[in-house]
DNA sequence: CCTTGACATTGACGTAACGTCATAGTTTAT
DNA sequence: ATAAACTATGACGTTACGTCAATGTCAAGG
């Protein structure tokens, strides 16, 4: 079965317009396009809508919604549980405020003192800010297990074929570092490094970024590429800087 | 006992960059400032503070918020009764949202089978969304309930007293259209048309403006001013409407 | 007395997640 | 054939603050 927009806005029951926004930040994309460019969703756009509105109720930010479902240890059953966590605390937190709402009514009509701390409490939840903290980072380091996973099922040869082509991609760049980071022949090898990340994991448009400032930031990784040149390491931010900014 | 703004953030759980924009829009002035400027607040601003805590907390808006605690009928007992509602209604809707996370839990398992609308069940809440507007209409309500009380219990002599005095108003700003909307007689004859509404009941600044506007577009009111001039109505609308904007 | 750090002020710009047009092409129903 | 309903993109508006920046104030300690 495939949805129009507005059929999978109205199933849903949100808005056209969020929809597209979605699209546009890419954290729900149709399955395909019609010729006329009208935008196709399929069976997986249910579920995966169903996972935002889930967060989103929950208060998490888009953001952050994006990088929790698209990375790659995601689990839909695992997530529901932690959802099913989630609106139990916040069950909790409605029945403080109703005990707020209650105490004030008796101290209003004279019945009971309240302390003024008290008026406040139920609104501010530590309790549910923290657990949010732990459902992110979990999915953080579920792709890290994945990513390890990866390497290990991968099989030495495979993993030394890898290296061989990394080393072969810096090589090339520091030997073309007098030519700019924004040249064609270090701007390719920076694409095909790219695509050679994803060998172990899957890693967004803006991770990427981040591993580009860590490779001169971090003296490890820095270390590792000042082998090859001793200005790599700030060389190499540079052009994957330019990369992510140019390829639109 | 007084607050400086830290203190009162704190108490509340919430920004001093919040208590700020609450000050800038008007929605929580503090009672006074100090004689360097600093923001002075008072015990009401305890409980007011709550009060929009409690309606944010259930998604009206700023602007909702402030037009229904400054709504002269409105009642803080009263309005912690509707929180109450509002908190049962949001529990409500959160249970239905775990029958949704345990169904689709199943349905993932293969346990059982699912309709796709039912993958949606609970996010959108006719329930809470038409009580909200119950409330909101209710403090409309009593704000002219409250308005009608005034007039009824000044008496006879008093209203026509006013009536007399609005009366005069009008003929002055009529025998002053030739010198403009803007001009210094006509905008002090809007300043104490101002200062008679709020012997009815108040009037926000916003209201203010409306109400200029209907005074040439309901053609009940304009009929009753054509009386005066056949081009008041439209000349009252403009004078109000330079008035609203050139008073700082 | 001077400094330092915490707190206060206003002002201005930034942001998230859409809502709301505007403009224009497409599909469906009558 | 033509209206009504739906679709696309683009651009600007909005809400409720966050986040500086520049500057002023106050209490405490050396």
């Amino acid at each position: 079965m495939v949805y129009t927009i507005k059929q999978l806005a109205e199933l849903a029951g949100t808005s056209v317009r969020t929809l597209h926004y979605y699209d546009e930040i890419g954290l729900l994309k149709p399955e395909s396009r019609g010729a006329n460019g009208y935008r196709q969703y399929g069976e997986q756009a249910i579920v995966r809508l169903q996972q935002i509105m889930f967060f989103r109720e929950l208060d998490f930010s888009l953001e952050e919604i994006k990088t929790i479902i698209s990375s790659p240890g995601f689990d839909v059953l695992e997530a529901l549980q932690s959802h099913k966590v989630l609106l139990e605390k916040r069950k909790k937190r409605i029945d403080e405020l109703l005990a707020t709402v209650g105490k004030t009514i008796k101290n209003l009509k004279g019945e009971s003192k309240m302390e003024i701390k008290e008026y406040y409490k139920g609104f501010s939840d530590e309790q549910v800010e923290k657990y949010r903290e732990e459902v992110k980072q979990k999915w953080g380091e579920k792709t890290l297990q994945d990513s390890e996973a990866r390497v290990k099922k991968m099989g030495k040869e495979k993993f030394n074929e890898l290296q061989a082509e990394s080393d072969k991609i810096f090589h090339t760049i520091a030997d073309n570092m007098a030519k700019g980071a924004d040249s064609k022949i270090v701007q390719a090898e920076v694409a095909k490094w790219r695509v050679w990340l994803e060998n172990f994991s899957h890693y967004s448009d803006e991770s990427v970024l981040g591993l580009g400032r860590v490779y001169s930031q971090d003296p490890r990784f820095a270390k590792t590429f000042e082998k090859y040149h001793k200005d790599l390491p700030a060389f190499l931010t540079k052009a994957i800087e330019y990369y992510c900014a140019h390829k639109k």
